[in-house]
DNA sequence: CAAATATTCAATTGATTGCTTGAATAAACT
DNA sequence: AGTTTATTCAAGCAATCAATTGAATATTTG
């Protein structure tokens, strides 16, 4: 094989999966499913695209080897493929939130609208006994992985089910990840009802992630 | 901001700079200028493209963020723009090497054709005295870093500056990266010649960001 | 076996991307 | 100042990608 047939099969093989990862739907797609296996009809509910578009996004994220798919039931359940699929598009979310001004404005003016408040690192918290983690993910999302001691209520059952956070704790909230907006209207509701409340910047994922650098 | 505005704002600014990663001449030029600052031309002719496309390219990937230039003299110099593009490009290479068939089947037969024998690992070898590093890189890419205690002599001159080469010990020729070829032809070399030789799979910069995990 | 339902396919149209060519720019050297 | 040289720009054409629509498929459930 001469030396340039060889580099460009490589190098173009990797950039046909890289392309995967190159439209904004299927990159939502992505940490979307980082969060647990959905349904087509989920995924194009909550990503706000037709049935038929998502579903050709995820043909194209299938064909890329990055989510697969599994028949229970009616419905066909897509899911995150590996972990090193959430390593990928982990390392291109930093990046691009490192050095894309964009996404650092778009984030910065959504909290100043919302009047958001600070959020704080796993580090900082995981060993306070004084900070109780709430988990505002759907419940399956919460059983398919989550922060240990995390409690699970939902952002839409928040409101109703106060009751069971304890009052003299300062009240963590996390969720899908940096682009999530559950936890910040969970600390808003939070803190309308007299609770000392901080989002958590990480999601479960990256915390799990993270710890299996140390593990190798 | 609406939410879905927000999420929208967000990811097509995110897949904005993924397409920048998702051609496989830019990621060619990527992993070439990770190992150091390059001219347009220079770039064209390691990478066989045409000047006018070369240039097209890197303008892509400094809009993107990911290249900076710098004039020197009568050219310009483009180089990576930090660690972190280089970590990004890692993820996608290492995701597509684990899953994208196309990719492993490239590196086997290429390796089978050139009789390229199994390479070692930087954890099984740095600090053998028995094994001598050897980088084949261009003396430049040297200059811009390189392994402790490793020799330079760049894969053109090889054949005429074996002597330099110390008879007694296993001599550990690396390059550029995983689909860099030079240390296969080193290995080749070293072989022919009667010395015990090996390809270190790793590049400089993969040890290199793997020490600074450990610094954090 | 038939009906219901979730998902996928196929065809179309418009938008974006990629490469080539030849000209234009801009800095550096004489 | 004029010339050289490296790089970029602009235009054009071909190829690929994206969203929509409506139909087709396949599996479950009755």
């Amino acid at each position: 094989m001469e030396k340039r047939i060889y580099k460009d099969a490589i190098y173009s093989a990797i950039a046909g999966m890289t392309k995967a990862f190159s439209h904004a739907n299927r990159l939502e797609i992505l940490d979307l499913l980082a969060n647990g296996e959905k349904t087509v009809e989920q995924i194009a509910t909550q990503t706000a695209v037709s049935v038929a578009n998502a579903s050709q996004h995820l043909q194209i994220l299938k064909y890329a080897r990055l989510v697969n798919a599994r028949r229970q039931g009616t419905s066909i359940y897509y899911g995150l493929s590996s972990k090193k699929a959430y390593t990928a598009w982990k390392a291109l979310r930093d990046l691009a939130i490192d050095l894309e001004p964009e996404v650092q404005r778009t984030m910065d003016q959504y909290r100043l609208e919302t009047n958001s408040y600070p959020g704080c690192h796993f580090d900082e918290i995981h060993q306070d006994t004084a900070a109780q983690l709430l988990d505002v993910r759907p419940v399956e999302e919460f059983a398919a992985g989550h922060l240990n001691n995390a409690l699970s209520i939902p952002i839409l059952e928040l409101s109703e089910r106060l009751a069971e956070l304890p009052r003299n704790k300062t009240i963590i909230a996390y969720c899908r990840g940096p682009f999530c907006t559950y936890a910040d209207e969970a600390v808003a509701l939070l803190k309308a009802n007299g609770y000392k409340a901080l989002r958590l910047e990480e999601s479960y994922l990256d915390i799990n992630l993270q710890e299996d650098q140390w593990k190798n």
